[in-house]
DNA sequence: GTTAGCACTCTAATCATAGGACTGCTAACA
DNA sequence: TGTTAGCAGTCCTATGATTAGAGTGCTAAC
């Protein structure tokens, strides 16, 4: 059996309708809403056929159909070839004026949650790739040595070290400068075990020293390897859709959302899937068990691989129920990957000012 | 009417009872459950007293009792002053070995969640009354300064400048140390306008810059005192509880939890009670509308105030219905302060390390 | 002061019934 | 051959009635 042009209508429009009302299609309904102008009866029949074919299901024998992840799968799919170029009422970002990485993550995963009305995640961009702008080492009191590493994209870490000796300020102007001199403009990928041998042997008697901020350094930048930073918004959105509603399921789904564990699994996974290649925008579309969230039956996942120039990539991304309205979702993403690109691009200027 | 020994331990037990059931309380039951060996006759004759003295409720005519919110009181009020010595079965607190301050309050927070099973919160601490340690500053890229503060207790704060000039790095090195001179050992609330106008006039051509690095300072050290940092742990905890499973409550209640917003007001207020003379634990319980917690009528907020040495204080709290299990929950909350007062009091030499 | 017993009240669970929303099928129609 | 009207049949859901159970308040007796 083929997919004819009017079976495509009539899926498109059972999708559609359950996707606002959440409730079975019957055939009368689509008779009435599209414009094909055939009776219940003819779409009955098709209905029958779509039904063989998998696109849709019948919940009971006297209930309209519902899309199956098959259907859902076809409309995405079809929403995202179509690649429908109306630009949506665009909220204004006010990405510019944020000189936090932090704030600006968090602005905009909450824009996006508020936008689209499901809960939203952002990972925290990957640092490894980034290269070491400069260190600072200070003492803030005995025994201790306030470790700041500047990353280009001007992400500041710092973290207070304990170590076995006390350091004039002779010497750690030293340090830092022995230190600056070899892992400036290096990412961490580039840093190798002649480097490190290199710097520990010019640190003489701070040899222990150094090599406690070297291991610290290095800890730093790949801390956000395997368990990035999530920011997550807008998760009790979840508690809005009557068919997570029965506690359980939501209280699983939310309390991921807090504890961020299952989240950090998800978007390495996310981040490791090929990107398909006629999908410009880098978006996905994940349905009800595909992929990442096998173990959200009920959910779909919307995601997209985010750059704020200066090689800062990380994932963001939408979790709704599978009933999720998906031309919008893709929409705002979109929309949202395009100011980024425009206000990060590479020809744009005011990338500066990210800490 | 009076409240005599034998209306108390059946108040008691109907509380008790109720909190473990969440079932309203009947006169049979407590005739068989309490000591007094008296008939459920006997026992309705009291309990229509205690109605009448406004200690319980009864949800309708043919149902048992259940505790008012006064009848709440006179129970939490009685195990406070009991004050019950039998230790806790003590979860060892890693504390010591955490550096970060951040990761200290987390894990507090997420420790006092399990625990309990509620919801649980804590503010960082105020930092207004920190002491300055000392400030670095450093150039990232042209038209941007790092501004590092390092405050007592440890605590760093850090923030990228956008300023007018590019200073060369003797121009950074004097500014800093004139910036020192001046603002070490200074809380923010000690720094008059006659410090700032001295360190604007020593800072000759570089006046506005430094204008806007004490701006900063005075922000960063501020910020933290209309809205804190708070973490939270255990937000899901909430749907565990029936009475709290009406979506739209729970909703509300698990979304001030991601919001954090409303969870700032409360910790403020809290801050500001007094805390009341035998209350030598610093615990305080709010039981459904009373105090900060107005807009949740069907739950209670266990209170207290932490301090980590070194001026570092802040609110530490727990969330969950009305029918809460309050001997645990304050037993668990007590043992938590002792066991901070241990390991970060005067005497102790551990304090130092966190950032 | 305490207790036994009884009438009464109210809830929550169970069951039967009716109405409604669909479908699938058949037969007629263009 | 494709479309449509109509009808029987299925299943869900809402409604209402009934019942069992839990608990009270009151009275009278101990």
């Amino acid at each position: 059996m083929e997919l004819d042009a009017r079976k495509i209508i009539i899926l498109k429009t059972i999708i559609k309708n359950y996707l606002e009302t959440g409730e079975p299609v019957g055939s009368r309904t689509i008779s009435k809403y599209s414009e094909l102008n055939l009776s219940s009866a003819t779409i009955r029949n098709e209905m029958s056929d779509l039904e063989e074919m998998g696109y849709i299901i019948q919940p009971h024998t006297s209930a309209g159909r519902i899309p199956s992840d098959k259907g859902y799968r076809f409309y995405v799919d079809s929403i995202m070839r179509e690649s429908d170029d109306r630009v949506n009422q665009v909220t204004e970002l006010m990405v510019k004026k944020v000189d936090k990485l932090e704030m600006l993550l968090k602005n905009l995963v909450k824009h996006l949650a508020i936008d689209t009305n499901y809960a939203a995640l952002i990972s925290a961009p990957a640092l490894s790739e980034n290269k070491i702008k400069y260190v600072q080492l200070s003492q803030p009191g005995p025994g201790k040595l306030l470790l700041i590493l500047v990353l280009e994209g001007n992400i500041i870490k710092n973290e207070i070290l304990t170590i076995d000796e006390d350091l004039d300020m002779e010497s750690i102007l030293n340090l830092t400068i022995i230190i600056n001199n070899h892992f400036s403009g290096l990412s961490l990928n580039e840093i190798t075990r002649s480097t490190v041998r290199n710097v520990l042997e010019q640190s003489g008697e701070h040899r222990e020293t150094v090599r406690i901020i070297i291991d610290a350094i290095i800890d730093m930048v790949e801390a956000g390897e395997e368990s990035r930073d999530i920011y997550t918004s807008g998760a009790t959105n979840i508690l809005k859709y009557p068919e997570l509603t029965d506690t359980k399921k939501a209280a699983a789904l939310i309390s991921a959302f807090e504890e961020k564990d299952a989240l950090n699994k998800l978007v390495s996974e996310v981040t490791n899937d090929e990107i398909s290649e006629g999908n410009r925008n880098n978006l996905q579309v994940y349905i009800g068990g595909e992929g990442p969230i096998q173990n959200m039956q009920d959910c779909s996942l919307v995601t997209a691989n985010y750059e704020l120039g200066d090689g800062l990539r990380g994932v963001i991304g939408v979790i709704g129920p599978k009933r999720m309205d998906y031309e919008k979702v893709l929409g705002t993403m979109k929309n949202l990957m395009e100011q980024l690109d425009k206000t990060f691009g590479k020809d744009s200027d005011s990338k500066e000012g990210k800490g």
